[in-house]
DNA sequence: AATTTCTGTTGTTATATTACGACAAACATG
DNA sequence: CATGTTTGTCGTAATATAACAACAGAAATT
């Protein structure tokens, strides 16, 4: 865990000196990390061991060693103690916030990743004869991205984020079809459905959702995550956001698989993109 | 910029001694914070007073000070020297990468912000009397999702991913109307028209962009940011995500400008979205 | 209830470690 | 050979920590 949030949490732990350490420590880390221990301790007015044992019960070596820690979890961010968005925050500190919580979002999405179950994603992809995408409500604009991505490497590829199309695409699916699920809970109704339709008819179907969910034992294979969503106030975004870097992921991996003539092809359609641009200035 | 880069990128400019030092701590940047200044002087057979030398070359006030710079940056990934993907990129490691390099892009990404613009931005949206988000190609994605979040704000959007659409819409717009544009490059030829259309028609025009961008200037309130991106060789991502925060950040400042009330509304849309799903099982 | 004992907290002193400044030797360069 | 740069040696000041002592408050004993 992040030190200066473990110094937060630990703040009743401590005793009455060491609170004070912490205090001084939390109202200003950047200026912690620049002192010394005489002057912290000086600050704090304890005196120098004690600003050592605290360090010390934060599992560090010592104050040098505190210090490395702190600075770590500074540059990580939270500056903030609180990442949530606050009734009266101002617009930069609302802006600054949900940039963080995405970003702190991301990073435990990744940890929580089995690279395996994309590596063997990016095997049944690679194969497939047709690729569809499938996405309802917020998950649509993700299944969108995908097309959008899976279109340039000119491959069959479809995307619908409507259940009755998407019904009517599994039941037209065969073998050497791949179906791309992605739903955050995993527990839409009809998108379950979907994947169990879509497998009957010997499609292989991909989900893209959480750990446990029911749609993740619902399909051939399941590329799940751990994402921290605060959706009881406000909308589902870090999903969203894991979503869309996965099938990045995926669509580099499958670039991969397919070898450098592949990528060549890849730029042709940048090319032919740049057209309906305005160039620009030389100069800049 | 980051401290490993700048020992790595300085390896030319060093002293024969300097550079001993710089190898040494570019093969192992973990254990060089946890040493002395004697024990890495010693790892890298030169005297101690050469290795603080070298640490006020990179504009650090010391060993001490470059220890906690070089923790920073550790701190802030950049394991991997590059945060490229590689021709031979293990699947653990290029998906590391990407999200990493996406987490990177939203950081910088909030530094570009100005959060000026937001609180404008959001201003004009609560005011609006009808709200149109418009994006092509990749953008569209983040047109639908900016939708389907102020969708549920019981709000008059709409969203077209389609030029003609999105000219016809323009054309009926009126005082009272927000369009905003999404586009990364800001360059393409028919978003700048529909913006020209749709100001000449009394909207206000919203773009999401990138600065200096020819639709920046044609628009009556640019929200830009600056995404690093590595278009060359990959898709476009970086960008995507930073505007999908973004629309995530309007969404919430508009959210808290509308008032609790409003937020209890909010809620009553996610209760009925619930009764499409299956229940978690209570005793998970 | 008063005293003792124990446990944990805090400060003082002493020492070892660490980093840095000043100077001098070695090295390269014209 | 002269000049400027690089590098190392030495000494000193700052820094952190270990060891010990004083103290406070709680629990136990009388």
């Amino acid at each position: 865990m992040n030190t200066l949030e473990k110094v937060q949490k630990s703040l009743t732990h401590f005793s009455k000196s060491e609170r004070k350490v912490a205090e001084v420590i939390l109202a200003s880390p950047q200026t912690a990390i620049h002192s010394s221990i005489a002057t912290l301790a000086k600050m704090a007015d304890v005196s120098e061991p004690t600003v050592n044992r605290f360090c010390r019960r934060l599992d560090t070596k010592g104050f040098p060693d505190f210090k490395l820690h702190l600075a770590q979890s500074l540059a990580n961010g939270t500056p903030y103690v609180s990442r949530h968005v606050e009734e009266d925050d101002s617009p930069d500190s609302y802006t600054t916030k949900i940039f963080e919580s995405s970003m702190a979002a991301l990073d435990t999405a990744r940890q929580s990743m089995d690279t395996a179950a994309i590596n063997k994603a990016v095997d049944i992809l690679t194969q497939a004869k047709k690729i569809s995408f499938f996405g309802l409500g917020a998950s649509a604009s993700v299944a969108h991205d995908a097309q959008n991505k899976f279109f340039r490497f000119n491959v069959p590829v479809i995307c619908f984020d409507d259940v009755l199309m998407q019904r009517m695409s599994c039941i037209n699916s065969s073998e050497g079809d791949v179906v791309v699920l992605i739903s955050h809970t995993g527990r839409t109704k009809s998108l379950i459905d979907i994947a169990r339709l879509a497998r009957e008819n010997g499609a292989a179907v991909i989900a893209i959702t959480s750990r446990n969910s029911p749609l993740s034992s619902e399909c051939t294979l399941p590329v799940t995550m751990e994402v921290p969503e605060d959706t009881d106030m406000y909308l589902p975004m870090a999903s969203r956001l894991a979503q869309l870097v996965i099938v990045d992921v995926l669509a580099t991996g499958f670039t991969l698989r397919r070898g450098p003539r592949f990528r060549e092809s890849l730029k042709r359609v940048k090319e032919v993109l740049k057209e309906s641009r305005i160039e620009k200035d030389p100069i800049l």
